[in-house]
Parts: C-alpha cells; structure tokens; sequence
DNA sequence: AGCTTTCGGTCTACATTTGAGACTATCGTT
DNA sequence: AACGATAGTCTCAAATGTAGACCGAAAGCT
C-alpha cells in the first residue's frame, strides 16, 4: 500500500490518487496547458487542442471547474460566449505539471529511441 | 495549437505528448510509484495497487518496459519469478512526478473541498 | 497420496468510456 | 433565403477496461 492507495481503498472522499485520476485523464493536462497562456472560449480550447470531441471536451471543462481549476463565464450574448480561465489553483497546478512537460521535452527521444529498438 | 499538440496532429512517432499520453493513464504513475521504493514482482505490483486488474498491470507494465522506464528480469524458476525495477530514466521521471504528488497532498483538502460546494 | 496455493500471465465475456456526427436556437453575413 | 458561428447535448457505434476462468509445474499441508 502506498501514498496513493492508501486512501482510496478505503473510498476516502479525496485521496491524494482522487486528484491525480482526475489530472491524469486523456484531456485533463492537455486542457490546462491550453489556458496557461490565455482565458478561451469553448470553440478556441478545442481548435487549439485539434483532436479532442465535443464531449470529451465539454466533460473535462465540467470537472475542472468542479474541482477549482477553472472557471467558466457565460456572456448572455448570442451567440452565446462562454470564457474558460484558471483559478489561483489551476495556475498554481501550472508549476509541477511545467516540470513534467519540461521532463517529457528532454526525454523524448530516449523514449522514442527505447520503443524502436524494443 | 500548443506544445503538446504540435508534433501529434503530424502523426510525428514521438512528440510530447505521446510522452505525456503514456504516463497520463490510467495507471502508470500508480506502478512507478509502487516501484520506487524497491524492486518488485508482478503480483506484488498488484496486491499493492490493490485495485489493478491483471490485464491492466500486464499492458501497463509492458508499455512502461517498451518506453524504458522499467526494466523486466524473468528467473527461470518455478513457479516463475519476474521482477520490474526502474531504469535510470524511471528513477529521473521520479523527481517532476513526486512533485506532482506533493503538490495533489497539498492541495486535495482545497479541491474536495470545492468538488462539495459545486 | 491428494488437495490447495502460488507464480505470471492470457483469454473471454461483459460493462463502461469515448468518439463521430446530428441537433438545438438565435443572430449576422452573403 | 440559406449559411455559418456560438456552446453544448444526445444517440449510436467503436474502443477500452474489468472480472474471473484457465494454464502447468512445483511446493506445502493433511
């Protein structure tokens, strides 16, 4: 049993592994990394991101601002406007997910390198 | 489109993301983490994850092997003993991924927190 | 001697999740 | 008058994940 287990197991309400099922979904990282640089509207997240569906999308925006990382604005406008931008948390989630992306940048090649000669 | 979404709607072999969409699943960081403490066999793996089913732990495993995160050690022995260990690249993906656990310790009181108000 | 458990998986059948694309209503443009 | 943009939701099909049976040889228990 370790860090992660530990608590789920017993269907704690927030284990530490709660979170990080949450961020380590398909789109998750993918999404907040999108919106470090600017608030967006649903339709620009999803040009940006180029592959992700409506659903999918509409989906990880939903849990993102349940768990405060995101918020949304909706502009009564038609057609309608709906802003997605980062939280204190959201931003301050910015930092430890930067090391894993700058991790991921350096060792890209080893990887690719290691499942070619596999 | 975004660091992360750059090199993938090339079809490129190994962009960030591909990286990122890997250790993004389901259950990868749950097994490196297991794994970082010390080196451990297959059903070990499972009874401290607790909750992987064996197809799982076995897919997992072996895209962690084909990345080279981990290696795999059979013993001819019966009944068989195969143990996974991290390489030295496991070992360095260790440090942006205990950052990310720190920071999901830190932060799941606050996240719950604003999962009940929603 | 015979039964059970263990090892590391694979296989099959079922359940859940995801994706593609149609559909909504209202307004501005052509 | 038809078209496209807006932010989603809905439905159906496809992909993915889970639970549990199964494998063969050996060691432990009764």
């Amino acid at each position: 049993m370790n860090i992660l287990t530990q608590q789920a197991q017993f269907d704690h309400p927030c284990p530490i592994r709660n979170v990080l099922h949450r961020i380590g979904d398909q789109w998750s990282l993918l999404v907040l990394e999108t919106l470090s640089r600017k608030t967006l509207r649903f339709n620009e997240i999803g040009r940006e991101i180029n592959d992700i569906s409506k659903q999918m999308l509409s989906r990880t925006l939903k849990r993102l601002e349940q768990d405060g990382f995101i918020t949304r604005t909706v502009f009564a406008e038609v057609p309608p406007r709906v802003e997605y931008a980062l939280t204190d948390v959201g931003r301050s989630f910015l930092v430890p997910m930067q090391a894993l992306v700058q991790w991921a940048d350096a060792n890209h090649a080893t990887i690719c390198e290691s499942r070619r000669q596999y």
